[in-house]
RNA sequence: GCUGCCGUAGCUCAGUGGUAGAGCACUCCCUUGGUAAGGGAGAGGUCGGUGGUUCAAUCCCACUCGGCAGCACCA
């Protein structure tokens, strides 16, 4: 009764086989290694339990552990075998969902006393005896009651809630490993001994049961598993690499800033880290030269103004308010301090009657706002209560919009390059559920945008990555999003370009059309950096604290061997101040190595060292951050190459182009 | 905000129911040394804060503030 399918083999071969024949006993067909070594098999690019029959014609593949796509199956087969343990070691445990995540897995269990750290190596040793039985993993189907039934009778009522939010029409089915078992949709592997021991159980958290803070706080085990162990080293290694340039140490070694208990989330900035901040924002107003006007608006605000805008609504438990702190002052209105710049430049536009002819007008702003964002969130300077927005909005006509975004993509696409900043992906976000508007202005800013995005593909010649994520723009409007990759492979999102239609509309923003007529403008807000304070410590990490000569906050170090050279380097350093470099001068009774050493700790790109020698040679001796190697070289020669080297790139760029003309 | 962990010198950390220790940094002295720590001496702490238990609290308990990790949030 069983009848003939043809599979295709990667080679291309096609042969035929009985239809009801398993993977299993397709690859021990194949050959008796194989057989041994296959995990599963994947059938028109669908990964399969080995214990599947084949069923169809179709392209057949026999996975094994090396094969990339195995990887999910290792990781989803020891959370598996993690919920076992953990089972055996503590049965008054729920188990919940274990999924496969970016770098490993975790598996959220529902008990009275959380996991600590200590647990962890303990649940390790009974993983490994449960992945040294090697029990076969085995599926079963079965029907929804029998389901509900076997785990509620256990107390897994967790489980019983996943089962109910199972589409009716899908199988339920069921995994064991030897005796445990675990309602999973698979595919799994031929046993637990193929898990190997490349795995590491990470860390402990609470997470909330589907993700809902409403819901219980459940404990989290996290852990993370490869194919074999150099791998598994590879990575850990990867995580000391990123421990390395976690912005806030970097930020302490180098004396950048400091947060302190009295502000929290708020940042004391020192003056080497208040000299980068200053080079952002002097290289980012560089960039707005001649398309913006930059404007000022105010820090504190009446909050009849926040209510107009929306927001005293919308975001209440996230501001700040302020009042005079005497009680009897005579002005008893409460104030807030602001949250965002763009009511401010509402004010600033309609001061004032505006002219068609006048637009776009594009108001940029560095501006100081201020969040209430809950104590759980605060990052360093990645998340912070109060920051500085590289912020601007463009207030144009409909017309204008594509071009307008069109201009803001070419500006933010230069900005990260000039930071070295090759991966970009621009997401383009659409119209939520809760939403102002009505459909007709959604689908026109959608379909401008939709437009503008395959434009920014398009003209990047396949460089910038395009994306839709739907559903998930602003209450007021679509948004693109500019996410970056970093130098260790981390996804940043900084920039943004939005498209509001209630703001003009809240606020009565209007301007003289042709016909004389009063029109509503259409508002752009975008950001290039998102949050100055952000983008910082994206870029301390980015760096790892090294940063290129234009950026460095303190670019070279002269540091003499003698006070012999005291006078030389004194020299020294007042010339290279002299052509805009930014200077420390070591004339300290201390050992070159000493003085070597402590500056290489700071990351100071240059050292410039002068001794005896140099100074009757009016020579440098320059040695570079992260190389041992020294160079000799002449005074004014040393000095022209480094003026040069520190030219942002902006700067150099128009230099170059001058140059050419 | 929630769950867990943590808070001792500027930094990294040790420690104890009887009012504290190391290394680095800092100050001074000696040392003038050629590319990642020369030597010596000294100074430095309300042991995050408040309350409680105790004859006695940095240590135990409660509350509170701050930090870390994850979750939730992120106009």
């Amino acid at each position: 009764m069983s009848e003939a399918v043809s599979l295709t083999f990667p080679d291309g071969s096609i042969r035929e086989y009985d239809a009801n024949m398993t993977g299993a006993e397709l690859a021990a067909s194949i050959s008796k290694s194989l057989a041994k070594k296959a995990v599963a098999y994947v059938m028109d690019g669908t990964v399969r339990d080995l214990s599947d029959t084949l069923g169809a014609s179709g392209r057949v593949e026999i996975m094994t552990r090396d094969d990339p796509r195995a990887l999910e199956l290792i990781r989803h087969d020891t959370a598996h075998v993690l919920a076992e343990a953990v089972q055996e070691l503590w049965p008054d445990t729920q188990v919940t969902i274990g999924p496969v995540i970016e770098n490993g897995f975790y598996y959220d269990f529902a008990r009275e006393t959380p996991f600590t750290l200590d647990d962890l190596p303990v649940i390790e040793k009974k993983m490994r005896e449960i992945i040294a039985r090697n029990a076969p993993f085995t599926k079963q189907v079965w029907p929804r009651d029998q389901a509900k039934q076997v785990f509620s009778d256990k107390g897994e009522a967790y489980k019983v809630e996943l089962i109910d939010a199972i589409p009716a029409d899908q199988d339920l089915k069921i995994y064991y490993q030897g005796d445990w078992f675990d309602l999973c949709r698979g595919p799994h592997m031929a046993s637990t001994g193929q898990i190997g021991n490349a795995f590491k159980l990470m860390k402990v958290a609470g997470a909330y049961w589907r993700g809902d803070a409403n819901n219980p706080m459940l404990t989290r085990i996290y852990g993370t598993a490869f194919a074999d162990q150099a791998q598994l080293d590879d990575y850990l290694h990867m995580l000391e690499e990123a421990e390395k340039r976690d912005h806030r140490k970097l930020g302490r070694e180098m004396d950048l800033f400091h947060f302190q208990e009295e502000g929290p989330g708020v940042v004391f900035w020192h003056s080497k880290g208040w000299k980068m901040f200053q080079n952002l924002t002097s290289y980012m107003r560089r960039r707005l030269d001649g398309d913006y006007e930059e404007v000022n608006a105010p820090q504190v605000l009446d909050s009849s103004l926040w209510q107009t805008s929306g927001h005293w609504d919308w975001y209440k438990e996230n501001m700040f308010s302020v009042q005079c702190a005497d009680k009897d002052a005579e002005d008893k209105r409460v104030f807030a301090l602001k949250p965002m710049n763009c009511p401010g430049h509402v004010q600033i536009f309609k001061h004032g009657l505006k002219s068609y002819r006048d637009l776009p007008i594009r108001l940029a702003e560095f501006g100081n706002v201020h969040r209430y964002e809950p104590s759980g969130a605060l990052h360093g300077l990645m998340r912070v209560r109060g920051f500085t927005q590289d912020d601007a909005h463009i207030f144009c006509t409909d017309e204008q919009m594509e071009a307008e975004c069109l201009k803001i993509n070419d500006l933010i696409l230069s900005v990260y390059e000039d930071f070295g900043f090759k991966e970009i992906v621009v997401k383009l976000s659409t119209r939520p559920e809760k939403r102002v508007g009505d459909d007709a202005l959604w689908d026109r800013a959608e379909s401008v945008m939709m437009e503008v995005l395959k434009k920014i593909e398009a003209q990047s010649g396949g460089r910038i990555k395009i994306d839709i994520l739907p559903g998930e723009g602003a209450f007021y409007g679509p948004k693109f999003e500019y996410t970056l990759r970093d130098a260790i492979g981390r996804e940043w999102q900084c920039g943004t370009t939005q498209v509001d239609f209630n703001l003009p509309e809240r606020f009565g923003a209007f301007y003289i059309d042709s016909d004389s007529e009063k029109k509503q403008p259409v508002m752009i807000h975008r950001a290039i950096c998102g949050s100055m304070e952000r983008f910082l410590g994206i870029l301390i990490e980015n760096f790892a604290g090294s940063f290129p000569l234009w950026f460095a906050p303190m670019q070279v170090v002269v540091a003499t061997i003698t006070s012999d050279a005291d006078d030389y380097a004194r020299r020294v350093a007042a010339e290279l101040k002299e052509a805009g470099l930014t200077v420390d001068l070591d004339l300290r009774n201390e050992k070159i190595n000493y003085k070597v050493r402590e500056h290489s700790l700071t990351k100071v790109p240059v050292i410039l060292v002068c001794g005896k020698r140099e100074a009757e040679e009016e020579t440098v001796n320059l040695r570079r951050f992260g190389s041992r190697d020294q160079a000799s070289m002449g005074l004014a020669d040393a000095i022209a190459m480094l003026k040069d080297e520190a030219t942002p790139p902006d700067l150099a760029k128009k230099k170059a182009a001058k140059a050419g003309r």
